[in-house]
DNA sequence: TTGTAAGCGTTATCAA
DNA sequence: TTGATAACGCTTACAA
């Protein structure tokens, strides 16, 4: 036999199998003896209750699909580390699924979490389509987003842990513009994407409150990965004139900058000061070391899952949650030259 | 009605519920036109089958899961990549844990795993406790380690995907040999793991082969992280006579390392030359970029995930695979400059 | 406090 | 080619 079930339990316990399952269970209708000595068997026998039966009748499986759009972005891996842990310390599984933010995969996934009956979903993505959402609500479980609000705030199933964008981009910008920078350059993301977007708007309102005009040649697009950090910085170097700092959207796009500065022979921060945004590992091993923001990733991730676990427990909790960022000063931020 | 049964669309095409299963799983025991008939009316009422209800029938769950040591790790979030991606190709889902080489949470994960009945366990881990393996296979279901042979080769449940560490590391032995080095150092892991032995295996093998003596002072032990490299090469910098290059069991080490040298003025790699093992994203990104041996990682996800799915359909395929890792050679190695 | 019976949504085994 | 019926291993009334 290749499981023990709890007949195997109550033939052996000579009782009925309903007994055993209320014993498991610690239901306080079953005398104490008894119930002691169906859980030595149980234990004896090395029984492992069978969550698929179990699933099927009770119709929750205390299980949690996670989309992410790659699992390989270190900031993603940081954050569903700290998903799979606070599932874990609740009795739950997660179903990881890559989507490669291709809509193909995007609707496999929602498909087999829908065969699988998940009780809900988490979606980490720096980017999320917008037809994506909509997609993952038709199966009526709760849903709760890592780094990118829904822009339905009405949707009754939606939930979200952002970090407020806004506010860490105004203190990075208030940082250099305390060393006394002027030109300041932002090299975002390709897609408008929110986080995109927010940071960008906290780089404008800096700019406004310092006084400093706005200048649409030094706002560049990159793809939120080295390669397209480095193409950005290559276009701010060819300018007329140069910014003297440069604000990445993250800190990818900042590694691919430095490359570029590298290159060109840039000196890194006395010619031109950079700053990330993240503070992956790697920050701290770049060389110069990386000026940027720190996000709770790992505590991020803690939190969606456990906001889920209290929707499904129906308790109730603040379902929007907004943490803040922390702006790392290191080794390449320093007052311009000149 | 919070999901469509077989028994809704039975009841909608006029017929009984197994019939309305063998025409989903396209049964040549059914009548074409009714099957067709049925599907529409299935694919209308946007039905999707329930895992649970089917995986309690057949005893099959389609399920894998992985284990891993910590997901933020970039080498094993790559490979999972590679896994989930064979997974997903194949029908499978895969339920994360993370194992945090935490004996406790080991315990559950088998537990866990055994309670969902998973079909199969893939182990990602750069280290895997000795113990922990025996645990595992008490659940009697196929188990691949990824870059972890099992040292009981007759152990019939057991199957791997590693690299050839040997023969990497000789590679890059020769590499530095031939450059000119001869007080080469070696910046292992700290607990004696298998990858790490065998890397230093190969060091050795490289220089007795090229009739250098092999010096021990020479060989210091990091923990695969940063802060473990960074220690080690204080080590080897303090030696009255400190090598001229330094070969890192993995890339980690070697950022580490990096910024020891950094921080003490060394200049790689006129000074001393680098290497690394892992090909991590990153290793693209130093300064200067690093010499280091490439793994193929989604790879060898998406093998050991194939493998599993082969031994699960019961054909049978070579089940011990070794891949051979490339030299990459970067900026960080040189020849010595005496 | 315990046992009997039904049900969860499939697949599998028989008969028809 | 189809339909009854049972089975998978659990939980949950309801009865005793």
């Amino acid at each position: 036999m290749q499981h023990v079930s709890i007949k195997d339990i109550a033939r052996a316990a000579k009782v009925s199998h309903p007994t055993v399952s209320r014993a498991l269970s610690n239901s306080p209708l079953v005398n104490g003896e008894t119930a002691k000595r169906i859980r030595q068997i149980a234990a004896s026998l090395g029984y492992r209750p069978s969550a698929i039966a179990r699933s099927l009748a009770t119709k929750r499986t205390k299980t949690i699909g996670v989309v992410v759009t790659s699992i390989a972005d270190p900031f993603i891996a940081d954050v569903i580390s700290g998903v799979e842990e606070a599932a874990n310390d609740h009795g739950y599984s997660v179903f990881l699924a890559n989507s490669n933010a291709n809509p193909d995969r995007e609707v496999r996934v929602v498909h087999s979490f829908h065969e699988r009956r998940v009780d809900g979903i988490l979606v980490t993505a720096s980017r999320v389509g917008a037809l994506y959402v909509p997609l993952l609500s038709q199966l009526k479980v709760p849903i709760v987003l890592i780094n990118n609000q829904h822009p339905d705030e009405t949707d009754e199933f939606i939930y979200s842990v952002t970090i407020d964008n806004i506010k860490a981009s105004t203190e990075v910008m208030r940082h250099l513009i305390g060393l006394g920078h002027k030109r300041i350059a932002y090299i975002g993301d390709r897609g408008g994407f929110q986080s995109d977007i927010e940071r960008l708007a906290g780089y404008r309102q800096a700019l406004a409150f310092a006084g400093y005009p706005f200048l649409p040649e030094l706002v560049v697009h990159g793809d939120g990965k080295p390669e397209g950090g480095e193409q950005a910085m290559e276009k701010l170097i060819a300018l007329p004139s140069p910014p003297t700092a440069v604000f990445c959207y993250n800190d990818m796009s900042a590694l691919g900058a430095l490359r570029a500065l590298h290159r060109h022979g840039i000196r890194v921060p006395e010619e031109l000061s950079l700053v990330g945004f993240d503070d992956l590992a790697i920050a701290s091993y770049t060389s110069p070391l990386l000026t940027t923001v720190s996000q709770p990733k790992q505590q991020m991730g803690r939190m969606a899952m456990e906001i889920m676990i209290k929707l499904l427990s129906c308790i109730d909790s603040k379902t929007n949650i907004k943490v803040e960022g922390e702006l790392i000063v290191r080794e390449s931020t320093a007052p311009p030259k000149f």
